[in-house]
RNA sequence: GGCCCCGUGGCGCAAUUGAAUAGCGCAUCAGAUUUCGGCUCUGAGGGUUACAGGUUUGAAUCCUGUCGGGGUCACCA
């Protein structure tokens, strides 16, 4: 109704005020909750063109639409707003369409461009934790989303399986892990560990072993002994412990970090694991081999993983391929002068015209950084799809600098679609203890949190009824759909750039503002078709002001759609379906439907709780939560 | 310190991107079921939108400054 009534307004304007207006000037708004209407013309823009009061102008466009059209009823203008009383005729025509609709609310497939949603993303070397769950579910719903309003959507990841992290856990568990009777060394399979969680134990291990051998180091130059360190080093650690006398307590800290990061480049283990790097890069049989066998364990891992959260990939790349087109990308700008080499090797971009800074491209001893690979991945993206019309990278916010630095080197490239890259930038998930730290053990892991939801679903739903006729497998699949749903549902409600807090007792939540509030909803309205049969809409019907309500915000899903796909939130699709079910349930408690007399009106309100029920299921959906029938 | 992001009832979040009296959930208090699923619904209390200026017919939203929180400034990813 809106675009309809903005048409006629801007088209008829000379009619209505004798001169034509400018299209933009013409503002809607829903209507307040608490004034009669259906939907707000703001006239601040037009009174303010005109010369004219908000009462003359109102009263202009008010009288045109009731006499010129059949959907309005009424008007009142109201200060500088114009309220219009949509028509029963209306309503009832609306409500026929909406029926009729094989997907309401969706876009016509494949009609808009083909666009590329990058998520998860994982390194190969630890499990996922709470912050990649908000990473994937909000990557899968906007890809979900975005098909819905009409684009081709390919879901991709990249898979970090290469680069000097990767080599810590190869070098700790090749150093550190026991040996059985057998002789062999901890698998997945002899140790009955996840792979993921197994890879993940290693990486931990080395940097236990990384941490206490520079602190031996530190203790050598505390007594003074600095025999076998280069000189620089020397001066360095002089230079940062003398800075340290009298400082307040916070400098020090500070100091002591420092002196750490000195003393960790010059372990060992450190050295080891960048010839380790170098090898691999070098394509060393025995370290591919060791490597291969690492990164199975965890794909494995992390498919069950992915499983157990019901999100899928179109397309997967690999670091490890797409590092050497970044690299060949890293000559190819050299040559060009884009890039420049340092007398070390190492080769660098220089930003600083842009505002930004220098970047490292390529390590001196020749190896491939972050970025390096980014830019290879991007480029290789385009080649395998030339018709992308958008690239979005579901990363968090503490990579926005690196993001900016990356489309900005692939357009210094001369690349045309690297305006068409989007850093999809959410914010952290904070626990109410404060952040997700690995050191202080404080990470929430996947697995385990899922496990906890179902678990919680399952306490909560055996005590209740409408399960009493289930099979124990159709219990466990119900209490999975409730409890992954309410925890998708809790992690995406909330709009994806803000950080936001995991309260893990809130999560499991029925009541309020939940994703099971929601599903509860769906299995009412399921109970409800079970017992009566729909059929066609009369042609004579009067809504009262409740069902009136909830047809407004039914009415009102395809601009909730259009909106989420716009500005990729899928928390516009979990607010929206909130106010929805609120609509319904109040509509539910105050008509009767079997108790209804006249045919027609039971029904009309069947026919509207059924298409509730389908938005409900569609767009839940979208979110990657299921509805169930029964609760 | 430079740059970036964020401050909304006790807590967690909204606000159509500049419009009417700033909404909702939790929590608190008071109610509702001879009726289709009470994981429901109705009502009440609770706010100077961190603070101070400015722009505008109109500011939670835009600009400036202050305070507070976070991120980032690696030959880590």
């Amino acid at each position: 109704m809106e675009q309809e009534i903005k048409k006629i307004v801007f088209e008829k304007a000379i009619e209505i005020f004798g001169q034509i207006i400018p299209e933009k000037i013409i503002q809607t708004q829903k209507t307040r909750g608490d004034v009669k209407g259906d939907l707000t013309l703001v006239l601040f823009p037009i009174v303010g063109m005109l010369k004219s009061s908000p009462q003359e102008i109102g009263n202009k466009i008010g009288d045109f639409l009731v006499s010129n059209t059949q959907w309005i009823d009424s008007y009142e203008v109201a200060g500088g707003f114009l309220n219009l009383v949509a028509s029963q005729e209306y309503w009832l025509n609306r409500l026929k369409e909406i029926n009729a609709e094989a997907e309401y609310g969706f876009a016509q497939p494949n009609s808009k461009i083909p666009m590329m949603v990058e998520y998860s993303s994982p390194n190969t070397n630890k499990p996922l934790h709470l912050g990649h769950l908000r990473n994937i579910f909000l990557g899968h719903a906007v890809a979900e989303i975005l098909k819905a309003n009409g684009h081709e959507v390919i879901k991709t990841q990249i898979i970090n399986d290469r680069g000097i992290h990767i080599c810590k856990s190869m070098l700790a568990w090749e150093r550190f892990s026991p040996e059985n009777d057998k002789g062999e060394k901890e698998t997945p399979s002899n140790t009955g560990l996840k792979g993921d969680k197994l890879v993940g134990k290693y990486y931990v291990e080395f940097d236990k072993n990384f941490v206490r051998e520079a602190k031996e180091i530190i203790a050598k130059w505390e007594d003074s002994e600095f025999d076998g360190f280069e000189n620089e080093v020397v001066l360095e650690y002089q230079k940062l412990h003398a800075l340290k006398e009298g400082k307040d307590e916070k400098t020090i800290k500070g100091l002591d970090a420092k002196i750490l990061d000195l003393a960790k480049n010059q372990t060992g283990l450190l050295r080891d694991a960048k010839e380790m790097l170098v090898k691999w890069e070098a394509r060393d049989p025995q370290t591919y081999l060791l490597w291969n066998t690492m990164n199975g364990w965890v794909y494995e891992g992390f498919e069950s993983t992915y499983k157990m959260m019901g999100v899928e990939f179109d397309k997967v790349y690999y670091e490890s391929d797409t590092f050497i087109l970044g690299k060949d990308l890293v000559m190819e700008g050299l040559e060009k002068d884009i890039f420049y080499q340092k007398e070390d090797g190492s080769i660098w971009v220089d930003l600083t015209a842009d505002g930004l800074d220098e970047k490292l491209l390529l390590r001196s001893d020749g190896t491939a950084v972050y970025m390096t690979q980014d830019m290879g991945t991007a480029k290789d993206r385009f080649a395998d799809f030339p018709n992308l019309g958008g690239m979005i990278y579901t990363v968090g916010n503490e990579q926005d600098y690196h993001f900016k630095v990356l489309f900005l080197i692939l357009q210094k490239l001369g690349f045309a679609w690297a305006n068409n890259c989007h850093h999809l930038s959410y914010g952290m998930v904070d626990l109410p203890s404060g952040k997700m730290k690995s050191r202080e053990g404080t990470v929430v892991d996947a697995d385990d949190l899922m496990a906890e939801v179902v678990q919680k679903a399952k306490e909560a739903t055996l005590d209740r009824g409408h399960i009493a006729d289930m099979s124990e497998n159709e219990v466990d699949t119900l209490c999975n759909l409730i409890g992954m749903g309410g925890l998708k549902y809790y992690l995406l409600k909330v709009d994806p750039k803000k950080r936001m807090l995991f309260d893990p007792a809130e999560s499991i939540e029925l009541n309020g503002n939940t994703g099971p509030f929601i599903q509860y909803a769906y299995a009412r309205i399921q109970s409800l078709l079970r017992k009566g049969e729909v059929s066609s809409l009369s042609q004579e019907l009067v809504f009262s002001d409740v069902e009136i309500e909830l047809l407004k915000k039914l009415n009102d899903a395809p601009k909730a759609l259009e909106e989420a796909a716009q500005q990729l939130a899928p928390s516009l699709i979990a607010n929206y379906l909130f106010e929805l079910v609120k609509a319904f349930n109040h509509f539910y408690q105050n008509v009767t439907i079997f108790g209804e007399e006249v045919e027609d009106l039971k029904n009309m309100r069947l026919v509207l709780s059924d298409n509730v029920g389908k938005v409900i299921k569609s767009y839940f959906n979208l979110l990657g939560i299921q509805v169930p029938s029964k609760m």
